[in-house]
Order: C-alpha cells, then sequence, then structure tokens
DNA sequence: TGTGTTCTCGTAAACGTTTACGGAAAAACG
DNA sequence: CGTTTTTCCGTAAACGTTTACGAGAACACA
C-alpha cells in the first residue's frame, strides 16, 4: 500500500539508489536487474511518492490550465474549453506531463490563484486563457519569471511569450463581407463585455471591413454583452431599437446568439429572415437552432493539442535548451455557412 | 524568489525550527517574533515550497475532482459540472484545500487517470462524478482506502461511501404527471446511453408513474443517446417512426432536447404544439429556445458546496475524527413550467 | 533561596526521492 | 598475466519542510 522505495530495494536485497535508477531508465543498470526491480514493483505496486520526487526534482511535472468565470457570467466559457483542454491534455500526456485545470474564484480574475500556483510551485507551467487587453497575469508571470503560454494575445508583455490565437480580425471581416455580399448596409456587432482582447480583434475586423465596403461606422449598431445566453439576450433589444435598425447583427459567439434570437423572437422577429444572424464562435450550438445559424467554427481540439507543443518547446527542462523558442501563432476560423443569413 | 525558510530563518537570526512555527501558527512562539517572521516573510516574499511541505506531511492539501468525457461525447457535461465545480472550490477554499480537476482521455474512463492520481498521491481526496450503475472506480477507491465521495449514487460500494445526488427518480416521475395531466398518455423518454445511474433512476421513476397512471410501458417510446445536441438529434426521428408516435418526449437535459427539436423542425413538426417537450436537467439553454422549454433545473452552485462540506467532514485529517462521518444525500429537482409541453 | 511551572526557542531527525561520486568486479586488450 | 577500460552498483548527500524532544530563561510561589 504506502510502500515505498526503501521496501521495494530491502525486498530485492539492492539499494535503494539502483532501484531508482532502475525505475527511472537509466543506462547504468544491468538489463536482468531492472527486469527484476520492474517486477517487483509491480508485485508489491510500488508507485514513486510524487511529493517526494517533486522535492527532489525541483519540478512537478505538472501543468496548470487557468480557467475563470468573468464576473457576473456563470457559465465561464466552458464549452469553448473543453475540447481546447482535451487536447492539451492529450499531447501534455505524450511528454508524461499531468495537466490540472485551476479554477479562479467569481471576481477576482484569478491573480490570487495564479500567485498561488505560482508561488508554492504547484505546476511546472501554466497556459492562460482569455487574454485581456491589458493583462496582469502576464506581466506577473514575466516578471516571475515563470514559464507560461496564452490562448489569445495581449498587449502586455509584447512577444516575449509564446502564444497562440484565432483569428478574430480575419473573422469580423469576413462576417462583414458575407453580409455585405447578400445586401446587409446596416450590420450590427455584438461582442463581449471585460476587455477580452478577442472582442479589440473582432471589433477590428468589423470596422476594417465596413470601411472597405465604404459603410459607416454606426455606434448604435455596437453592444456589449456577457459571453452566454443571458449576454445576447438583454443586448439585442437595445439594438433593435437603434434609430436605424440593423437588418443583421455578428454576434461573438454561439451563447450570445441564442440569447439575442429568444430576445427578436419575443419582439415579433424571425432570426435568419426579418434579421440576419452570424456567429464568430460556435462551440456546438449553431447547427441544432432553428433556423441553423452561420458560423465560424473553431478547431478547438487540434488547437489544445498545438499548445501543448509549443508549451514543451518553451520548456527548457524538458526540450533541451535548444528547444527554448518561443512560437506565436494565429490559427484561421472557418466559415460555415447555414440558414441564419 | 527562490527563497526558503533558511533564508528566511538567517536573515532574522533565529531557527527555521521556529519560523516554521510562526507561520503555522502554533503556540509556542513569542508574539513578538511571530510578527517579525510574518513582516520578513512578506518582505523576501517567501512562500512555502508545497512540494516540501507535502513531503513532510503526508498530505497535498488538495481534492481531485475527476471530469471525463463519454466515449463518442465530445462535450463533457461541462454545462452542468461547471457551476457544481464553482460551488465546491469555494468550499474547498474556506479550508485551504485547493481543487484540482484532472481530465480523463476519453475512452478508458478514467481508471487509469484515477490511478495515476491515487498512487502517487497527487490529492488528498478525489471526487467522482457521472457515477455508473456498476462503478469499477468505486470498488477500486474503496479498496485503496483512499477518501473519496461522489456526485451520483451507485450499486458499487452499498453506502460505504459519501454520495450527494439528484433526485432524478421524482423528476421522472413528475414530468409524467404534469404531461398526463395536460392530456398526453403517449409519453416517450428518451435517456443516456452508457450506463449511468441517473439513467437508470429517471427512467425508474417514469415507469413507475405510467403505472400509476394506468399508462403502458412502450418499449418504443424510449431510446438512448449521447448526452449532448447529436445524441437528441439522433434519437428522435425513430422516435417518432414509431407504430404509435408519441405526443410527448421527455429529455435527459436540455442539449438532447435541442438537438430532438432541431430533428422534429426538420421533419415539419413544432416543438411544444405538434409534440410536447419536457427536459429533466437544465443547465442554461431551456430558456433561450423557441418556443422555451418546460425543465427541471437543479442547484449545481449549492450542490457544489454541499459536496465541499461532505468531503471535509469524511476526512479525518481535516476534520477531526468525530467528524469522520459518511454523508448521504437526495437533492431535489426543481420544474420549471414553460412553453414547451 | 530553592523548587516547580510556564514560555520560548534551538536541534536534529524525519518524509521519499534522485544523483554525484567512487569503488569493485568484469571485460577488453596488449 | 598485467593494465586499462567498461559496467554495474552502493553510499550518502541533498531537496524544503514539520515536529518531537529537550534545554535555557523567566516567572511564580513558598
Amino acid at each position: 500500500m504506502a510502500s515505498n522505495i526503501h521496501d521495494l530495494a530491502r525486498h530485492l536485497n539492492i539499494s535503494i539508489g539502483t532501484v531508482s535508477r532502475a525505475l527511472n531508465g537509466r543506462a547504468d543498470v544491468k538489463a536482468e536487474t531492472r527486469e527484476r526491480v520492474l517486477d517487483a514493483a509491480r508485485k508489491l505496486n510500488y508507485s514513486p511518492n510524487q511529493s517526494g520526487r517533486n522535492l527532489r526534482r525541483g519540478a512537478t511535472q505538472s501543468v496548470a490550465f487557468m480557467l475563470h468565470p468573468h464576473p457576473g457570467d456563470q457559465q465561464y466559457g466552458e464549452p469553448f474549453f473543453i475540447p481546447f483542454i482535451t487536447g492539451l491534455q492529450a499531447k501534455l500526456a505524450e511528454y508524461g506531463l499531468d495537466l490540472m485545470v485551476v479554477m479562479g474564484a467569481p471576481g477576482d480574475y484569478q491573480q490570487e490563484r495564479l500567485r498561488r500556483v505560482v508561488e508554492t510551485r504547484r505546476a511546472d507551467a501554466v497556459v492562460l486563457a482569455a487574454t485581456r487587453r491589458q493583462d496582469d497575469r502576464i506581466d506577473y508571470l514575466i516578471q516571475a519569471g515563470f514559464p507560461f503560454a496564452t490562448l489569445g494575445r495581449s498587449l502586455s508583455g509584447g512577444r516575449s511569450y509564446p502564444s497562440l490565437d484565432l483569428d478574430f480580425e480575419k473573422a469580423g471581416a469576413d462576417a462583414v463581407d458575407r453580409l455585405v455580399s447578400r445586401g446587409h448596409t446596416r450590420i450590427a456587432a455584438v461582442r463581449p463585455l471585460h476587455n477580452l482582447n478577442f472582442g479589440y480583434l473582432f471589433m477590428a475586423g468589423y470596422r476594417k471591413a465596413l470601411k472597405r465596403h465604404g459603410l459607416d461606422f454606426d455606434p448604435e449598431l455596437t453592444a456589449a454583452g456577457l459571453i452566454n445566453e443571458s449576454g445576447g439576450y438583454t443586448v439585442t433589444p437595445d439594438l433593435m431599437r437603434a434609430k436605424k435598425p440593423p437588418t443583421a447583427i455578428i454576434f461573438n459567439n454561439d451563447a450570445m446568439a441564442l440569447g439575442g434570437c429568444r430576445a427578436l423572437v419575443e419582439m415579433g422577429l424571425e432570426p435568419g429572415k426579418d434579421v440576419a444572424v452570424v456567429v464568430i464562435v460556435d462551440t456546438a450550438l449553431c447547427r441544432y437552432y432553428s433556423p441553423t445559424l452561420t458560423a465560424f467554427r473553431p478547431a478547438l481540439e487540434p488547437l489544445g493539442r498545438r499548445m501543448g507543443e509549443m508549451l514543451l518547446a518553451s520548456m527548457p527542462a524538458l526540450a533541451g535548451p535548444e528547444g527554448t523558442k518561443i512560437i506565436r501563432e494565429v490559427w484561421p476560423l472557418e466559415l460555415v455557412v447555414r440558414d441564419s443569413d
């Protein structure tokens, strides 16, 4: 049960040093001895104590993913993150690393939890998501010299850390292009509250495309809400009460769109007919609404795997010093045309 | 930065023993000394190395929550679990415990990951979710003598471990009652694939209520699918092609219902008018569909907090031996009547 | 003053690993 | 057979904590 390396060594009549070396696949141990050790370990069902190992190695062999709510948002962005985490975990597992997801308490934007993980060295690296325009967490991690990577970019920290992002700017522009090509000229955009960086990127693409098509930017046609059903639901009526109401709305994600569509229905409008709808990030819902919603679909699971690779490459202890390079990538979002526009 | 307790002691010209005692709030240290230590710790921003602490204490001060996919289900049950996890984490934090979420790889039903956590003692206790009728994980944990609690019951392990569950049996029966009172006699039920225990409970309640109302159980009116949109979407057409098709469908959760409604629409049927719909577990979606879906709503965040309390009470190291009692509870689900039935 | 009690604190031994170092035995080589 | 190299393994020192034990100082009391 609580057997340790000494028990194992005693049982085999050899030293703990040899046992350890055998277990860790070191070269300087006879093949026969290694077999005996491995057998015995299996029989006594020994497995090394992680705390002892961590202490001696000065590393925990694990990576923390910080998942956090936005204040007032009960739903997190979980349908988005789960496939991402799955991919990340799969890749890390290939290198013997564990992934642990750390949830922050709503409100403090996880600064406290992050410090805790870093200061007590519970993980060897962390990955941050939902980066903000200016992100204290990034500044903190750089200053602390702690390895990390982000899902999403930020103005903080410049280009000095690995990051992976989706091309929200292009998606924003593509959405406008698509709607213009369908004859729309009054196109609204619903972005996330809380100055999340992808919100800015999305809006930047949106505005650029409007200008390219010679359309005016009308502040009344934009709104910001929580990234969930209630956010879209709350914000949409205001949009429709504009002096010149939109004929199309681009929602930041599918949950917001669902809420928005509900609001439209309650106003007696039919989504996809009276008002076109396009969604920037579809997690799963867009296929199942009526009408089905035209949306951009991210490849989240591969994105997670890629994040794992980036992290590995940036951890000197694992990739070797030659692998210590900072990788930054931006991945495209694929447009899936459905019935709502 | 990487300062340890020796640095701190040297800086203060006292022994590491005293520093440790001061930091851990032991009684046998002068008030003035404690102040000095605390100040210095803050100034040098020292925080104890978790690995050293774990090793010495033989405990990690953390709890693992095993989150896992069902094979073929990419979406996990995350909208369900996230609020639960939030509550759990909040409660544990009150006692200085960290929560880490461990994601299993799809397919192996997390046996391997669970063993890893237990054998390497990465956590002091685990909480299991989505229990099955017969659950190897429970048998394993009992045999290993590892502290745990479950969200959901199981046939495995009898009543020898703490568990928290929702009353799916009553919800299943209530759903039937409600539909019968609205004049339905041909009521279908869509349950989860994979012999999850809550699926059995739901179906048990469903069948009991049918019998109570003198209605026959028709196997053609039940189906099993993945617990997500695609599960409901796939399964619903079969139901409607029964010799005597249902006039109402009870879906196990909101995601399945969404998929099911989509299928109905594609068959030219209007959910809530041609076919009544009731949902057993609503996470967030039911309010936002058109028509809004009648559903049972669980109090997930409080449930998570309660789980935290149960766990604490069952961990001798934390609650003291007098607190070592096994708590088992079943919580009600609240019916929210909307437009779909 | 002598004795007993209470506060404080220092010492050192754990906790379970990994690994640098060195030495004995075996192998290789002339 | 002597010398050098290689292979294998044991020894012991870390890693950063916590805590049992004991001792000195301070205090109380008669």
